[in-house]
DNA sequence: TATATAAGTTAGACTTACCTAACAAATATA
DNA sequence: TATATTTGTTAGGTAAGTCTAACTTATATA
């Protein structure tokens, strides 16, 4: 009953377009778009997968996933955010070069395999792009990323990436003590200047919107399931 | 200019059925059990290879590797033996176990990974089985795998298996202080009693042909190049 | 609401890797 | 050396996954 490689990757599209997208469902070119085929190929794929009772899919409608299609595509989801933290943490491979590696490595089979990487990753709960990485029991919680500026006053998050790639904001966000993957919190905003107090390190330093705006981080108190 | 995944399974099971065996060439037919597939299915991809300069192959004829076949080839067996040793050493895998995984990890293809690898696991020369794994160079050393009973003496070697896999004898062989990856060596032979005389962990034991003749060794020593 | 545009489908074709069945060449043996 | 056996090849076919081109349905807009 195992799935090949392509229809594993169909699955991964429309849980990536639907679930990680929070809307319904997907279309035909949709799809087609986000593995980079032509929608004749993609319409073929999705009567076959309906045929396996892994998505619920009309003529000339929309496609969603079963939760059969769920499961697997959550699993596929787990296995690649496993292996990315794996490349990262381990194998020292930065945060852009890990993603074409743990497409290839999402698709290994094995029974024991993927538990023993979490077991041996000490069971990360975030990959190296503040994703968070689906539960053994496919469970997913759903990371909302944000800049900081729209973070909830109080609220402890992780700093999971920039949006200005400049050396100069780069050494900037140094300076303030920030960095990939580290924490901080959101003390305060003073309407006076527009700045924001966070706490980093124990240490609290004030920012400018314009800085908190280029700051993207997660928020673990604001997750939804599923 | 990359090769499929089965193009690459192809060359693999070349280089098993020439180089490993210590044999020249090998037979459509031989290569063909070693896949489980079909003479006429190996034989549409001896052509496709050698149109590749990949193989030599003559119609009629047995089939060896080009000098860019093999180099292919033993980054392949490179790769699989990395992964084994990954698996066997990181994820706690059984001996056993792993082969099956790493057919399947081979085949990721990625330039840096498998040098990150081999220095995160620091550059084992030895997979679990005990065969030696080639350098990044594309040298592979041959391990001469032999029973204990045909070992030179004053010889160090590697227990790398048995031959027989009963409880009783495994019971023995551990109460002898011998396992799986530890060294020994060989420090005479009685002719009186046909037993030999081995160092393991210090101390010198004896043991009985019959004995020797289950224990699975390489030594390194007695290796070969290529 | 009529029609233009976008979205989705179908038909027919190609490639890869596999198969079976029939045939040809090489080798072993009587 | 003639023949039987083994080994290797060819021809033709299948399934998966892709494509292009032509067609149909749904949606947007004038």
């Amino acid at each position: 009953m195992s799935l090949t490689y392509t229809e594993e990757n169909y699955l991964k599209a429309i849980l990536a377009l639907t679930v990680e997208a929070g809307k319904a469902d997907a279309g035909t070119n949709e799809i087609a778009a986000q593995l980079n085929v032509k929608p004749a190929t993609t319409n073929d794929m999705l009567k076959k997968l309906a045929e396996k009772k892994l998505i619920a899919y009309k003529r000339y409608g929309k496609s969603s996933l079963s939760p059969a299609g769920k499961k697997i595509a959550i699993d596929i989801v787990r296995k690649h955010r496993l292996w990315e933290t794996f490349l990262y943490k381990k194998l020292s491979f930065t945060w852009d070069e890990v993603h074409e590696v743990a497409e290839q490595l999402e698709h290994i089979q094995h029974a024991k395999l993927i538990d023993r990487l979490d077991e041996f990753l000490n069971y990360p709960q975030y990959d190296p792009h503040g994703d968070v990485i689906p539960t053994a029991a496919g469970v997913m919680k759903m990371s909302v990323k944000k800049t900081l500026d729209k973070e909830l006053t109080g609220h402890k998050c992780t700093m999971v990436g920039v949006k200005n790639n400049t050396a100069a904001f780069l050494q900037y966000v140094d300076k303030v003590g920030l960095s990939i993957n580290h924490n901080l919190k959101l003390i305060s905003h003073q309407a006076y200047d527009d700045s924001f107090e966070i706490e980093v390190k124990g240490k609290r330093v004030n920012v400018s919107r314009k800085f908190a705006e280029n700051i993207v981080i997660i928020c673990a108190a604001c997750s939804k399931k599923s």
